[in-house]
DNA sequence: AGGCTTTGACCAGGG
DNA sequence: CCCCTGGTCAAAGCC
């Protein structure tokens, strides 16, 4: 109450600023799983650990939960695809076996894509009568994470990656070959993975700030995928089911970065949140206050909800998809940027953050597990939510990949990418620096199936992409796919689904994929169950 | 036309 | 009282 809405300057700034106690419960969390956990974690829920949720967004806390990898090395999708080129071998990420599973892992427990959501909106407009189904999946993912502006943001590196792609794809293209050669690389190229998936939403959630998302041209998929998803905006915070309106932005001092300030534009709803974004457009930190004395918007994800009562209620139940939603907004985790992903409450909490931050209800809980704060939280008596100020810090090394992938580099048609005897739905797309195409992010549409695809594009040709599936189908392919013509690759995901070895690497160590005609990545996780 | 972002200026608290 | 800092306002502009 009159604790987060202050009057216009007078109060709120004090507290807000003032009230940064030192001793204000700032929990830092450990590197955590992975982003996988993100989704799965979140998601796990009903859905069987999908975490893709489009349409909500999990509370800060769960992002932050999500953010806790091992690895410090977040690399976008093109990064790690990069890497696993360039390097195979060299980073193995532990076995998913070493890490603790991540809470909940339901049914696609590997599944578990390493996403972040933010921005349901554009989500939600793309994404078809699936979406609803998805709602019901576990709170902290959220479509919006897609749209949101860093979703793809290409990151440092990310440039360096997509020219690797490119290359590598260029020269496949050349090959002119239709054949999909395989190439399994070792594991080593998972050691990105788990975060690189991740990271792409993340990236898009943040980065790019300013930035639209130029539509692709040349490629079909992209055209058609851009026909039916709606420009990104970017700048937005993060999408995390509710509306916020900039109302004020400044360099805050002891930062490098700017920090921008939003207002849940719902009527007489005192949520705020702080957003400190990097340069590339990471959220390097954001910090809510306030509890949210409404629910998430319908329109935003609720479309897709399709229905007005189910899907939505679904989110409606848990505002702290909201909270996950912002989470979105991290996405982005750079080198040298802020390492650690501290979630704070302070003295506001938000209905958002419930779960996650619930169970962080004090920061001093909070600060002691990493992941645990969702679970603990949830026991928290609500009076502890409220007052408090949710802060979630991004940090780099937050992010490990937790599974292996299994990278395949394919030269293929439109066809093959999107029908591979499964079917997909498609919740995101993103334009990277440095390719003019999109990346198109599908899951798998069938109930409780966990199983994700990414499809790059390498920049020299529209034709070359790579394709990466995350988890495992949990059911055959539909029977009316099954005769399509790209049922070859259809099994791709599932024919190979635990082998993350490479075959083929170079003699440097380094995955000869340049001088194959055709090569095909494919990022796979290996799955814990 | 409405909503949102941008951005310089203002306000209040603290040292 | 001045300066610094964080937070907010509000006009202008954009979409």
């Amino acid at each position: 109450m009159a604790a987060n809405e202050k009057p216009p300057q007078s109060s709120s700034s004090p507290s807000a600023s003032s009230g940064k106690p030192p001793a204000r419960p700032t929990i830092t969390l450990p590197p955590r799983a992975s982003i996988d956990s993100f989704f799965s974690n979140g998601a796990a829920p009903s859905a069987g650990g999908l975490g893709l949720g489009l349409g909500f967004s999990p509370g800060p806390m769960t992002l932050v939960s999500s953010f806790f990898s091992d690895s410090d090395e977040y690399k976008s999708f093109s990064q790690l695809l990069a890497g696993a080129m360039a390097s195979p071998a060299a980073h193995r990420p532990p076995s998913s076996s070493g890490e603790p599973a991540p809470a909940p892992s339901v049914a696609g427990g590997d599944g578990e894509f390493r996403f972040k959501q933010s921005r349901p909106e554009g989500l939600v407009i793309s994404a078809p009568p699936p979406l609803s189904p998805l709602f019901a999946l576990p709170p902290g993912l959220s479509p919006t994470l897609l749209d949101s502006p860093g979703f793809f943001s290409p990151g440092p590196f990310g440039m360096s990656h997509q020219q690797a792609l490119a290359q590598v794809t260029a020269q496949a293209a050349q090959a002119q070959s239709l054949m999909h050669m395989q190439i399994e690389y070792p594991n080593s190229a998972s050691a990105a993975p788990a975060t690189s998936l991740a990271q792409p939403m993340f990236q898009q959630a943040q980065s790019l700030p300013n930035e639209k998302v130029a539509v692709p041209e040349s490629s079909e998929l992209s055209q058609s995928d851009l026909r039916t998803q709606p420009p990104l905006q970017v700048d937005k915070p993060a999408d995390d089911g509710y509306n916020w309106r900039k109302y004020g932005q400044k360099q805050v001092k002891g930062s490098e970065f700017p920090r921008s300030y939003y207002k849940c534009t719902h009527p007489d709803c005192p949520v705020k949140k702080k957003v400190e974004r990097s340069l590339d457009g990471h959220i390097t930190e954001i910090i809510y206050k306030g509890e949210h004395n409404h629910q998430p918007p319908l329109n935003k994800r609720g479309k897709d909800a399709g229905t007005a009562g189910g899907g939505d209620s679904h989110v409606q139940e848990h505002p702290k998809f909201t909270s996950h939603v912002q989470s979105g907004d991290f996405n982005q985790l750079k080198d040298g940027e802020p390492s650690n992903l501290m979630l704070r409450k302070e003295h506001e909490s938000s209905q958002l953050t419930p779960e996650h931050l619930s169970g962080t209800s004090d920061s001093e809980e909070v600060g002691n597990s990493e992941y645990g704060a969702d679970e603990r939280c949830e026991g928290e008596p609500e009076p502890k939510r409220r007052n408090t100020e949710v802060r979630v810090v991004e940090s780099a090394a937050s992010l490990k990949a937790v599974s292996e992938p299994k990278i395949i580099v394919q030269t293929t048609s439109e066809v093959d990418l999107l029908d591979d005897g499964y079917r997909w739905r498609k919740y995101g797309q993103k334009v990277v620096k440095g390719n003019p195409y999109p990346r198109s992010y599908y899951k798998c549409t069938t109930p409780g199936c966990n199983v994700r695809k990414h499809v790059e594009r390498a920049s020299t040709d529209p034709k070359a992409v790579i394709t990466t599936y995350e988890g495992k189908h949990n059911h055959d392919v539909p029977v009316a796919r099954t005769s399509s013509h790209s049922v070859a690759n259809s099994n791709i995901p599932q024919v190979r689904p635990h082998h993350t070895e490479y075959n083929r690497r170079t003699s440097s160590g380094t995955t000869d994929l340049a001088n194959r005609p055709i090569a095909r990545l494919l990022l796979k996780k290996e799955q814990i169950t």
